[in-house]
DNA sequence: GGGTGATGCTGAG
DNA sequence: TCAGCCTCACCCC
């Protein structure tokens, strides 16, 4: 589930539910029950994202959540049923719960670490969208393949593997070609179409790339669910747009699919 | 009901 | 480079 757009919009859902409210915290899993007492009965003013980290302002406690690959938040209004043996966080108000289940960070961050954390993040599109230089500039740097670029959170924060190989064939870019080989037009291209679809799937929620007239159906909300994307996970399937057989490969230790004709060498 | 994979990242070697 | 983390949905039987 969590890339960049999903983060950003449990934090504009978390922020309508619980901000404003005291709050009980929580640990029903028990694997953070000292930092839940610190924050149980105070008042969370706000929540912010940034990339794929959310952090949560407790008066002068932050609470910082990283989901992973297997993090899930859920929301309940109204009287929530029990949590899950993996709830690793609830967060209470009289008119909603949120639990919080497998993330890979859930803990109170001080002034001073959240810094650093920070400071290792590159532009994030949605948060940062004139930034686009600082994501140029990054590219040059990097002899390592584009593709393995854009799942460096220092390069760019937010992208991950679906979005990486979705950007890449809107952008007529290989996969492998070394990103400080990329020309400035390019890399326009990849700040621009990360924005736009980091924006879409914020708006939709879900990661949908491909426009209708190459699903045959009218409205984007009636693209069904295995046609939403150019090529993530299509390999041996003709490409939407040539027809030439989608392509596996690999870069930054995971899978990455393109189409050799549009995204060429 | 069991097995597996998943949109992530870290730290050891 | 790769094991490990950690939960759940989905597939197949």
């Amino acid at each position: 589930m969590p890339e960049g757009h999903t983060i950003h919009r449990y934090a504009r859902r978390h922020r309508q539910v619980l901000a404003g409210h005291e709050l009980e915290v929580s640990s029903p899993q028990g694997r953070f029950t000292s930092g839940a007492a610190r924050l149980d009965g105070r008042r969370l003013d706000d929540v912010d994202a940034y990339g794929k980290h959310l952090f949560y302002r407790f008066g002068d406690e932050t609470l910082h959540v990283h989901l992973g690959l297997f993090g899930k938040f859920r929301t309940h209004r109204g009287t929530p049923p029990p949590p899950t043996p993996g709830t690793r966080l609830a967060m209470r108000n009289e008119q909603a719960t949120v639990y919080l289940a497998g993330p890979t960070v859930c803990e109170l961050l001080d002034p001073d670490r959240e810094d650093a954390l920070r400071s290792r993040l590159g532009p994030d599109p949605l948060a940062t969208p004139r930034r686009s230089r600082a994501f140029t500039a990054a590219l040059a740097r990097r002899r390592i393949p584009i593709a393995a670029a854009l799942l460096d959170q220092r390069v760019i924060a937010g992208i991950g593997n679906v979005y990486r190989a979705e950007i890449l064939f809107l952008c007529g870019i290989d996969p492998q070609r070394p990103a400080a080989d990329i020309t400035a037009d390019e890399a326009a291209c990849v700040w621009a179409t990360a924005r736009r679809l980091l924006r879409a799937g914020l708006a939709e929620n879900r990661i949908v790339t491909v426009t209708t007239r190459y699903v045959g159906v009218r409205r984007r909300a009636d693209i069904p669910r295995h046609e939403r994307l150019y090529v993530y996970k299509r390999a041996g399937r003709p490409c939407r747009r040539c027809g030439t057989v989608v392509v596996a490969g690999e870069a930054g230790g995971r899978k990455v699919w393109s189409c050799p004709t549009c995204q060429p060498r």
